[in-house]
DNA sequence: GTATCTGCAAACCCTTTGCAATAAG
DNA sequence: CTTATTGCAAAGGGTTTGCAGATAC
């Protein structure tokens, strides 16, 4: 049982839903698949300009809800009116903890998560498809700089 | 040690930064407060003025960072576009599962995340200010609707 | 060939801002 | 009185959309 690649998933996806497997779509993926970074649709759209891929927002616009339905992507947190994403197949599930000040981001995989999730489909009665986590505060170097060292 | 009514909060938090306490800005108070939804500044808008309530949506734009900031009111969660607040000020910390079909929220108290921000804070140093948890799944009623009963 | 997809530019919509009039202290 | 605040309307800025030409299949 090999992973399948996040193209084959991608082009099943379409497949699936009778959409096609354009050039726009196939480099969008390769774009976003070859870093860990979160980014949001501008940044997506200047990487891809850099590599010299010719594209427009408006298609990028279009294809993110294609790639979050085929899950994956998926949109991790809001800032300043953006939304930001990360790719996520392939990935356990985790959780991010930011720094408020200079918006560094640690990921961490939180077990008691499933716990919390299994707990709350029984008492509410809910079928729980996922949870995001997010922890704010000031990481270590903020914090010294702005709390003063303690 | 009786607990401080919202307005004298507010009052207090403004004489403390050198601002005004206007009209407005007690009637957005009393407005929000008067219920326990969670609300988006269109709706605030609505209410206060079927209300009777004058005021713009230029100033409650305004007002509600002074209300997150006096730690009256946190926005919950971003959807279509919108920003959307609930009042914080008098309520335990808690997190919140919505149905991705019908949007309804339930709210609920776990105790395990102040472990989980407290390993955290020891793990990577850093100073934790809040968390949020937020998970997504299907309500009882729409995941009969949708799923199938199971 | 036919229906989907793309790019462009305009439209949208929530939010912010400049400015003159108003009100708090 | 002095300075903050409000309301209005215009500007911003991210996202969506109509349409004609291009492209997957």
């Amino acid at each position: 049982m090999g992973k399948k690649s996040e193209l084959q998933v991608f082009r099943e996806y379409l497949q699936r839903h009778g959409l096609r497997y354009t050039q726009e779509r196939e480099q969008i993926i390769k774009t976003i698949f070859s870093t860990h970074d979160h980014f949001d649709v501008d940044t997506l759209y200047l990487t891809m300009r850099q590599k010299g891929i010719r594209i427009s927002k408006a298609s990028i616009y279009r294809i993110m809800p294609l790639l979050i339905d085929a899950e994956l992507i998926q949109d991790v947190f809001f800032e300043a009116g953006r939304v930001y994403y990360e790719h996520t197949y392939g990935h356990e599930p985790h959780c991010h903890l930011r720094c408020i000040e200079c918006g560094k981001i640690e990921e961490f995989v939180e077990p008691r998560l499933k716990d919390i999730e299994r707990d709350l489909a029984e008492r509410f009665g809910y079928k729980v498809l996922k949870s995001n986590l997010e922890v704010r505060g000031f990481c270590p170097e903020c914090r010294e700089k702005f709390l003063g060292r303690k």
